[in-house]
RNA sequence: GCGGGAGUGCCGGAGUGGCCAAACGGGACAGGCUUAGGACCUGUUAGCUUAGUGCUUACGCAGGUUCGAAUCCUGUCUCCCGCACCA
């Protein structure tokens, strides 16, 4: 056995000493930014990251060398909860923890041979890198895209942070899965909901994105058209204003909702006897947690507060509630409740017995407001709706939007789904907010040549509260603007800020005056593929999405979107379930790799599935990858004599030799296609096959044997560049294999129908050759070729040579009238009108099932007339001997 | 509920109208090589058969279109994933 870790080894280093895999900006050369998703560096890697980076590291070195400038760079989101709470575990200093992390980390990168420049790795925890998130953030300050404002938030109790809307998941935190709960604080948000249009606008240059990241995109956006009515409260001025996105059933109006938070609501019931029983309705509706409020079928709570709104459009007098079902972060935090055409409100009406009415009725059947067991919500006609009576209610709902604006009682508005970004984090290991709290000047900005604002050492990890205000020398400062004493901001980044450029620095990662250089960048982005997990189809994503246009408005760079293409891998799993240690069903990539080496690893993950598919990982097939490699390493060596490198006298190759060619050239042109499609499987099924071929091949050519297995080699090398490197050196072929040009194909050497052919006559083990061969030897006066089946006249077409590419059947049967070969045809009704009259010669008899021939009798008869044949259909089960004269099978001969 | 996607041989997984009983790999079986082998090589691997081509049944289930369907259409069942009281 090869020793494939030693071949590793050697050419790693080789690699390294060269620096072959350094990039520049080259105005002259095509560029292509290949970028997987910087891991986050805990100390191992997992399956998962090696499916992410041979995914990757395939296609940049497919794409190096066909001749792109390939920039691939990798770097680390180093800040993050783990260090923290390792920190308060281990006593240990976040900084060290996560530099030696990202040293083991990078390590094992390294032996598994991805061709990374090295010299653009950046780390987010480092001040170069974090100053400019600082830097950014002052800049989204002038331009109002960081606020700060009082705002119920998300909160994490396990953690002790604050979550982005993004980071709850089923009213769980995404990270440590506990309850979330709410509270209220002063936070920094980024206006994402600025970009929203935009975002959801611009999903449609995304057209290499998968449909799926996009639609959930799209629902996060959630856009969504309506009207904003005004209800004037009874014996007041005061004016709510509720969104709805169906005015078409605004007569069908029956209250109105608000939500819990919703700030009227002490106003109006301020000293009334409703005063208490609402509060206290409030207070227990908001203590209930996140996690009940998600769950499934909750029933609809509510209260009446005591008052009263007039409906603009019918000056009915409705009464208002606060209930549960209403939200105040949505619309307008209040609702108008339409029991008859909203499951919702129909629960609610049906609870506290409120009046259903119907504005919307089928047109098949009269809608009963009593006989209703749930709201409708489908198309129909408007009843009970004044004017509007009649009218279908898709139509309705622009009509009545038009009227409810000229008579100034409405306003048609959008609203979204997606809310700013809160990004404040009570934690230490993140990039602190430059700001300075100070009491006389308020909110003051750290002054930009002050920047970056450096994280301190000597703050203590207790585990309770922010780290960073521990620390008297951090948070004791002077205020830039008017020199008293001041506060800092201990507030850190959210990470997912670090995360929403780091592509960008990749192209100037030494950059000292701006977070990156503009031409450089201009070069390089957008990022044409991109890679990474489903799980930041939204979170990481989007983000990076708003920062890319947010920092365009800066002026910092021209494009729009920063990822041209996207694929999102699948999951690796095994026994039916994701790999977690929970489960016990982890497999080690160092461990395959320790064993196999890094090119087997690599080799099995990417054949055992498509990119985007889970990958059920099998330790079997691993072995099986690597007998595989074995293979290939022998075939080479153990050939190595029969190998020429000369170019063939084309003259002198025989059909051996032309096919083994063909083989070639057709492998070539489908692994290229499939690699450029993602479907590494596929293309590693291909060169399987085309070694397959090659061991086959005997009486070998050498320079047509030399030409395969050089070929072979590049081909190998964006999947197990390592042992491509080492062949290639066997082959005493010069330079690096990684840096050869990818091989071309000649779509003309490409002899399909022999492939096809040659499978066929593989598995059947009876070549058609020798067939005509041994009818040669007999020396027949004719032959006689029966075909069952249309396709079957590729065979006789290559037998015959005389034919060209034409997949007429017509076509082909006139030719082969007009030889000596008789054909037989089953399927002949379809086929006979596209016939042409003259010289054709069709069998006389016909054979078919006893279906068929029912089938065929009526178009035969016409068949017989405009061609003049004389035939009669046989049944081949009732008459065999005729039968059998005319179809003695699929392909036979008959020697006369 | 809304939205996305998937159901193929013993298994993983290709295949989107006819070179399809279905690539490639794994597994199993038989044989060879071997002291031996989990290493390598050859063959078989839906069923029935043949000297050989063949026939039958098959791509979740049921219909349909077509000379012809795993592939297109309709219905249906099952599974996975995302969002979820968004007015």
């Amino acid at each position: 056995m090869v020793d494939f870790n030693k071949i590793a080894k050697k050419w790693q280093k080789k690699w390294e000493e060269k620096g072959i895999f350094k990039v520049k900006e080259d105005s002259k050369k095509k560029k292509f930014y290949c970028l997987e998703m910087y891991p986050y560096p805990s100390s191992t890697l997992h399956m998962g990251h090696l499916r992410n980076y041979s995914l990757g590291d395939a296609l940049a070195r497919f794409k190096r060398m066909q001749g792109f400038n390939v920039m691939y760079p990798m770097g680390y989101d180093a800040f993050g909860l783990p260090a923290e709470n390792a920190a308060i575990k281990h006593k240990v200093d976040p900084e060290k923890w996560t530099l030696d992390n990202i040293d083991k980390i990078k390590e094992q990168q390294k032996s598994l041979g991805f061709s990374y420049d090295w010299s653009r790795q950046i780390q987010s925890c480092t001040e170069d890198y974090y100053k400019w998130n600082q830097w950014i953030f002052l800049k989204f300050y002038e331009k109002k895209l960081a606020y700060r404002k009082n705002a119920v938030v998300n909160w994490c109790n396990s953690c002790g942070t604050v979550l982005a809307n993004e980071q709850v998941i089923d009213g769980k935190c995404w990270r440590c899965h506990d309850d979330v709960a709410e509270k209220e604080l002063e936070q920094w948000f980024f206006k994402i909901t600025e970009y929203a249009d935009e975002l959801l606008r611009d999903l449609e240059k995304l057209k290499h994105w998968p449909k799926r990241v996009k639609v959930m995109q799209e629902n996060w956006i959630g856009k969504s058209h309506g009207v904003e009515v005004n209800f004037k409260i009874k014996d007041t001025k005061k004016i709510i204003s509720t969104f709805t996105t169906r005015p078409d059933t605004i007569f069908g109006v029956i209250a109105l909702v608000f939500a819990v938070e919703h700030p009227m609501v002490f106003e109006l019931i301020k000293g009334t006897k409703y005063e208490k029983p609402v509060l206290d309705f409030i207070t227990k509706t908001k203590k209930r947690s996140m996690k009940e409020r998600a769950s499934e079928e909750v029933e609809k709570n509510g209260i009446f507060i005591g008052k009263y709104v007039v409906n603009p459009v019918n000056n009915e007098e409705i009464p208002i509630f606060v209930a549960d079902y209403a939200l105040m972060e949505y619309g307008t935090g209040a609702v108008m409740v339409v029991p008859a055409h909203d499951q919702r409100d129909f629960e609610f009406a049906k609870k506290y017995k409120l009046p259903i009415r119907v504005v919307i009725t089928p047109k098949q059947y009269e809608l009963k407001s009593e006989k209703m067991n749930r709201a409708y919500v489908e198309e129909g006609i408007l009843v009970n709706s004044d004017k509007f009576n009649g009218m279908n209610n898709l139509d309705a709902i622009e009509k009545i939007s038009k009227w409810m604006e000229k008579e100034k009682i409405g306003k048609r508005t959008v609203q979204y789904k997606l809310r700013d970004w809160l990004i404040s984090r009570q934690r230490y290991w993140g990039t602190p907010i430059p700001m300075i709290h100070c009491s006389t000047c308020g909110i003051v900005p750290v002054p930009y040549e002050n920047l970056p604002v450096k994280l301190p050492k000597n703050v203590k990890f207790t585990g309770a509260g922010n780290p960073l205000e521990t620390s008297e020398k951090f948070v004791n400062v002077k205020c830039p603007k008017c020199a008293g004493k001041a506060r800092r901001e201990t507030d850190t980044m959210d990470t997912f800020v670090d995360s929403s450029w780091y592509f960008f620095r990749y192209c100037s990662p030494n950059e000292a005056k701006l977070p990156f250089d503009k031409k450089a960048s201009a070069y390089w982005m957008p990022v044409d593929q991109y890679i990474g997990g489903i799980e930041h189809a939204i979170l990481h994503l989007l983000y990076a999405r708003f920062f890319t246009k947010a920092l365009r408005d800066l002026g910092l760079t021209n494009v729009d979107e920063p990822f041209s293409r996207l694929m999102t891998q699948g999951m690796v799993i095994k026994d039916g379930a994701k790999m977690s240690k929970s489960i016990g069903n982890v497999v080690d990539p160092a461990e395959i790799t320790g064993k196999y080496g890094a090119d087997t690893g690599r080799l099995f993950i990417l054949f055992a599935a498509m990119p985007e598919k889970e990958l059920e990982w099998n330790d079997k097939g691993v072995n099986g990858a690597y007998r595989f490699l074995n293979r290939i390493y022998n075939l080479v060596n153990d050939n190595i004599k029969d190998i020429s490198l000369d170019s063939y006298v084309k003259d002198k190759l025989n059909e051996k030799d032309k096919f083994i060619l063909s083989k070639m050239h057709s492998t070539i042109k489908n692994v290229t296609e499939n690699i450029e499609n993602f479907k590494y499987n596929l293309a590693i099924g291909k060169i399987m096959e085309f070694v397959n071929a090659l061991q086959k091949y005997n009486d070998k050519n050498k320079a047509v044997f030399g030409e395969c297995a050089k070929n072979l080699v590049l081909l190998l090398n964006p999947f197990t560049p390592h042992i491509s490197e080492e062949l290639w050196s066997d082959l005493k072929l010069k330079g690096f294999a990684s840096l050869q040009k990818w091989p071309s194909y000649d779509k003309s050497k490409i002899d399909e129908e022999a492939e096809a052919l040659e499978d066929n006559l593989e598995r059947t083990k009876k070549d058609i050759y020798s067939v005509i061969e041994l009818a040669k030897i007999k020396k027949p006066n004719k032959i006689i070729i029966f075909v069952a089946e249309a396709w079957k006249f590729d065979f006789i077409r290559r037998l015959k040579g005389e034919l060209g590419k034409t997949r007429n059947l017509g076509e082909i049967i006139k030719k082969f009238a007009k030889s000596d070969l008789s054909i037989y045809i089953r399927e002949i009704s379809k086929i006979a009108p596209k016939l042409v009259k003259d010289e054709t010669k069709l069998p006389k008899v016909i054979v078919g099932r006893k279906k068929e021939i029912e089938a065929l009798k009526g178009s035969l008869d016409n068949f017989k007339q405009e061609f003049g044949c004389d035939m009669e259909i046989v049944d081949g089960k009732s008459d065999e001997q005729k039968a059998k004269q005319a179809m003695p099978g699929k392909v036979a001969i008959l020697i006369e």
